[in-house]
DNA sequence: CTGGGACCTGACGTTGACGTCAGGGGCATG
DNA sequence: CATGCCCCTGACGTCAACGTCAGGTCCCAG
């Protein structure tokens, strides 16, 4: 498929996809007249990249990341920088229950008829 | 204290102080030289505002609702709007949750070497 | 009174993941 | 062969939360 069926089906614009391809993310082959053809996989892949950034993974990281999963093969760094990842996320988990703990606390606070409250 | 002394106990830069009173979310009373100067409550305040960026909320957002929670009053669209962050982080815990896991499959796949490779 | 921290106000720099525009080609359809 | 849609490569724009630098002020110890 070209690269605006590709965007469709993962959800993403076709500039980004051109940014992952730039950043090493996402092979394509190109016809002769240079434009991208991806497979279907691209689809998936694009959808694990997608995952990964907003798990808060940098492009770099992820470059560094996804061909040990690939090869299906991993380095003692690149176990170790997948586990440092994997406890980020975990931390900040916890520091968004904790906001969200703190939103319901705030909802609670100024919310509640009983303690005053400013209906327009 | 002086924005040093704040910026060390919330541990936050001077920098990130001024910037949170341009924005609106703090204020300072000025010495008749215009030096900044702050009250206890300062660092808790400054931890709650930090609290909630990493949650993810905007400057704008958080100048928005703090004199909500300042006044403890709220109008219908202060409520709807804490309850959009609330559950627009909910949305991002469930989201965080399932990239920890995606890489905790990848941590398992690449990290096991002895035991057979799944395909993705 | 003198040195040196801590502070002040602009104002430009940074970073990441794209958005957007300019200028030009590819290709199927009427 | 023209038209209309998709595609290409640069390359500059954006946005947020600050970092950093320049040039000047304040204040306390020695």
């Amino acid at each position: 498929m070209r690269i605006g069926e590709l965007a469709q089906r993962a959800s993403v614009s076709v500039r980004a996809l051109r940014y992952y391809e730039e950043q090493g993310l996402l092979l394509s082959t190109r016809s002769p007249s240079g434009q991208r053809h991806y497979g279907e996989p691209a689809v998936d892949r694009v959808q694990l990249i997608q995952h990964l950034y907003s798990a808060g993974l940098t492009s770099k990281t992820i470059a560094d990341l996804l061909p040990c999963v690939d090869a299906k093969v991993s380095t003692p760094e690149s176990r170790a920088r997948l586990t440092f990842e994997r406890d980020r996320i975990d931390a900040q988990i916890a520091e968004l229950t904790q906001a969200r703990d703190k939103l319901d606390a705030m909802i609670a606070l100024t919310g509640t008829p009983a303690s005053g409250c400013a209906y327009v």
